[in-house]
DNA sequence: ACCTGTCAAGTCTGG
DNA sequence: CCAGACTTGACAGGT
């Protein structure tokens, strides 16, 4: 059983180097025409800039998949902006498209909270719409084909049945490319694992399972006896099924996530996997420490040992 | 160089 | 019905 290890975004090693600078409204609002654009394309260009140096950091470390921040074009889906950024970076989507491919890094990302699916007031159910298209559009400008956006189910408003049929009915109205494209997190607040799972079964897509999110809300459900279900709704995916894990930061069951990776906690669920199911998987870290605490982890464990083989920089053999 | 408040976007709670 | 919490990184403006 292989099991591979990524992280979220940003790079620290990589000091200043972010993909995520951002233009605000109310900055541009100060603005005349030309320095609108001007700065929405310097903006735009260091945001691809840096991904594509955070990209051959990931290669050149061994690093086989990846988060994709939510910011990397500013203001690309503001309805008093939408800008035409296709236009003009047509040619540096492809060159960093072929970067992904030629080292055939798996590439997700996860779409900011306010894009609420089953939000019970129309005007957000439309905004999401618009966001996730332009997530498609950028995955399909990068010609990533098996890109996925995380995402949760949302809100609770009128009871968790309702919510859960207006989940669903409001997906199945969603376009294909978009559907496509959608895999579902247990959260850490409403929809447990075994809620996620259900409307995954449901409506045929992959589940990820957030292992700290269901340390925070469970309902008691063990996940022993959902992993091996939830590994089956990947069973029709190109890629392997994907984990979350991260480390509380104060206190058991603390929402925020810690600096770092508890690494017996981590070798504890690795273990708890394995007695279920056999199956590669891929366990994203999200930690404060991003990709430091990936190192950090991948250290211990070899320190650690417990029949945990490396078999190369990011991924071991159990 | 360092610190602080603000930023497009949602949901939920509690007053 | 409204204010504040939740929560994250970037950035502008102040010291």
């Amino acid at each position: 059983m292989k099991v591979r290890l990524g992280y979220v975004a940003i790079a620290l090693n990589l000091g200043k180097v972010t993909s995520s600078s951002t233009v605000t409204y109310s900055r541009y609002l100060k603005m005349n025409d030309n320095e609108r654009l001007e700065k929405l394309k310097e903006v735009t260009y260091s945001n691809l800039q840096a991904l594509e140096e955070i990209l051959k950091y990931n290669i050149n470390h061994n690093i086989h998949f990846y988060r994709l921040t939510s910011h990397l074009i500013p203001l690309a889906t503001h309805p008093e902006v939408m800008w035409n950024y296709k236009q003009y970076f047509k040619k540096d989507f492809e060159h960093i498209g072929k970067i992904i491919k030629s080292s055939n890094m798996r590439f997700d990302c996860h779409p900011d909270q306010f894009n609420v699916i089953n939000s019970t007031k129309e005007s957000v159910v439309k905004s999401t719409l618009i966001n996730l298209n332009t997530a498609v559009d950028i995955f399909e400008l990068l010609d990533c084909k098996d890109g996925k956006m995380v995402m949760h189910i949302g809100g609770s408003q009128g009871g968790k049945e309702e919510s859960i049929k207006r989940f669903i009915d409001n997906f199945r109205s969603f376009p294909l490319r978009i559907q496509e494209r959608l895999i579902l997190e247990n959260d850490d607040k409403i929809f447990t694992a075994k809620d996620v799972l259900r409307i995954c079964n449901e409506i045929k897509i992959p589940m990820v399972l957030d292992i700290h999110h269901h340390h925070c809300k469970s309902d008691n459900e063990n996940i022993g006896d959902l992993i091996v279900d939830i590994f089956n709704t990947w069973d029709s995916e190109k890629l392997p099924p994907k984990v979350h894990f991260s480390t509380p930061k104060e206190f058991e069951n603390d929402r925020k996530h810690a600096d770092y990776i508890n690494p017996n906690d981590f070798i504890k669920f690795i273990g708890l996997v394995k007695s279920k199911v056999d199956k590669d998987f891929d366990v994203m870290i999200e930690a404060k420490k991003k990709d430091q605490a990936l190192f950090k982890l991948i250290e211990d464990l070899k320190m650690i040992n417990k029949g945990i083989k490396f078999i190369d920089d990011t991924t071991f053999e159990l």
